[in-house]
DNA sequence: GATGAATGAGCTTTCATTCAT
DNA sequence: GATGAATGAAAGCTCATTCAT
């Protein structure tokens, strides 16, 4: 029934949910602000949505859907594998930066609560990190990248790096750098730390 | 008020709240939980703590502060920079897999939560972070390290990956593969990135 | 307003909510499943009741208004005030046969809810305890009753024993006997009670 | 945990349900009117209890184990069945009488809800009915019983006629009569019905 | 210091009812 | 007349915190 009543409301309370999750965290957000923030009355988000757990489920499953296309799309414009991973990180930068509340959802609120991390299986999640060990293995298979290097490891570092250091750009009120600015640093250390 | 009561107990309750966070996840957990597992009255846990975030904040700073002091220890040992990141680099693993789960709160509690990144200023995480740009800002000077690598960006970008690396270890049930033979994967991808 | 509109629609939601409050109890049942049992909209059944305590009421008077004109009319065709007795009695049972779900309403959610024992005053009810009355006056005039048996209380005895009877026939959800084997039972009781 | 905690709490909390229930009704009973009158916090009804449900089933099985005590030693002094007849019927009027909002709950309100007529097996109930079936079954050994009475409908017939005499009497607000003096009416009845 | 019974604010969720279409 | 999406009041229950013993 959800998204066919109103392809809106369903939009309306997703991004409401995104900017109070960030602003609250999951744990401390009210459904009523969430309704509020979406200009319809609470019960109304239960029309669209089981409850506030799905809430935060959906909203990662349909961001982390809509991410991976695009990111899929852009690698596809590279034929180098080194290039593919550049364009990747700098993607991961410029998406964080243009969605900041939903860059710290994902990466603080959904890390927490077992619901999360332990009974939900993140499969949008291995998604993501697997176009990082797609790419990876190619170079590895075109030899222009080490073949000592375990992609399942490395996907991860990888990750985990953006991720760390996206995060006091993402909690601090006034973004004072531009995150693309960190793009070309963390490229040239992990390009250099897998291929030479 | 704290310690001086009895040591003890205040240890008892930090142990069972590590327990107990990495089971249930901070907002899950109840305080009688932690007060059944430490074996102590729910009221007498106030005696030792404000609240129940006070009692994550002091798990974190203490054990923060137990593995800064064990980390600097080892790495004064170390006379070159690099060597010395090698060894924190093992030295964090060995530290997780001895203790998975604090190991959990800390990564997986502690990131969430306005609480806790946004209101709580947390000096001890910049501690250990900043044993990382120490050493290379040390490497650097010895010209062992490259020039044009930012220190405070590279921490994080380090602290990340080894972070992201151990949080799947850290959430499985079994733990299937050991920690320490990740370190040196880690260590080279690192190490080349930095230095060549 | 009722019944004009289409006594299709007015009939089908009452006999849906006869089945729906038959097994869900009145406060359990929900607008939505009687609405989805008579397969018309949930906002169509207002079109019809004031309220869903409005169903009930109307569910209860018209079915009382049918089973009264029933009883009347068979009553009339006997001439004997005690045969008049026994065939109440066997109607009474042949007619909760025939509607276990209405028997079970009317017996069990009817009763429950000053909504409708205290501050709705059950006029079909009195009605229908009366043709019990009724029938034991007439047996006292014509001297074949006991003249000291006191009709108001001896109508309730007499309902209250057939209802009882009846209840675990109603709610047992495989019925193992018929009721019409209990009528004799019960009618000889009473009519031994009153007679001797 | 319950009862230990404070017998005065749990009594005070079923005497409070007993009057709310009977006042509203089960379901229009809210857990904050019960603590109120019950002169105690919200929270603390769910010390004693484990739900609203709880409540009910609580305070249906104690105050039953405590009638059917109370009947079974009354009934002990006596020694002709018929006899004992007589003192049941004029016992549970009694009871009725001097515990209005009981027996109101108990009538009114345990009848309804699937919850505690089809769900719940409702032993105490059926041990208070075979108080009068034990009896019937003595009379008919003794031969001052009919032995055509089938005891297990009986009981029920009789119940039922208690019951529903009793009603008007437990819902009206002022008792304009007293039940005692219908007691000795159907008692004549019945034993007439079930001796001659 | 220690206890744990008691508190009561707070929040998710339900569902009868409404009303724009 | 009919619909069903939207509403929002209402209430059961939880649990961090307190405080009399």
């Amino acid at each position: 029934m959800p998204t066919q009543i109103s392809p809106d409301k369903h939009k309306r309370i997703i991004e409401a949910a995104i900017k109070v999750f960030a602003k609250k965290g999951f744990f401390n957000a009210k459904i009523s602000e969430i309704a509020q923030e979406a200009d319809v009355a609470d019960g109304t988000i239960y029309l669209y949505f089981k409850s506030k757990d799905d809430i935060l489920i959906h909203l990662f499953e349909e961001s982390m859907d809509r991410l991976i296309k695009l990111i899929q799309t852009e690698l596809a414009k590279e034929n180098d594998p080194v290039s593919k991973l550049k364009r990747f990180i700098q993607l991961h930068f410029t998406l964080v930066e243009g969605n900041p509340n939903l860059a710290e959802v994902i990466t603080v609120e959904l890390r927490q609560s077992n619901k999360f991390m332990k009974e939900y299986d993140n499969v949008k999640f291995r998604d993501y990190l697997n176009l990082i060990s797609s790419v990876i293995r190619e170079g590895q298979a075109r030899g222009v990248i080490r073949r000592d290097i375990v992609p399942a490891i490395i996907k991860r570092a990888l990750f985990g790096a953006l991720d760390e250091v996206t995060l006091p750009w993402a909690l601090s009120e006034k973004k004072k750098y531009s995150l693309s600015e960190l793009a070309e640093h963390i490229t040239n250390l992990f390009i250099s730390g897998i291929t030479c």
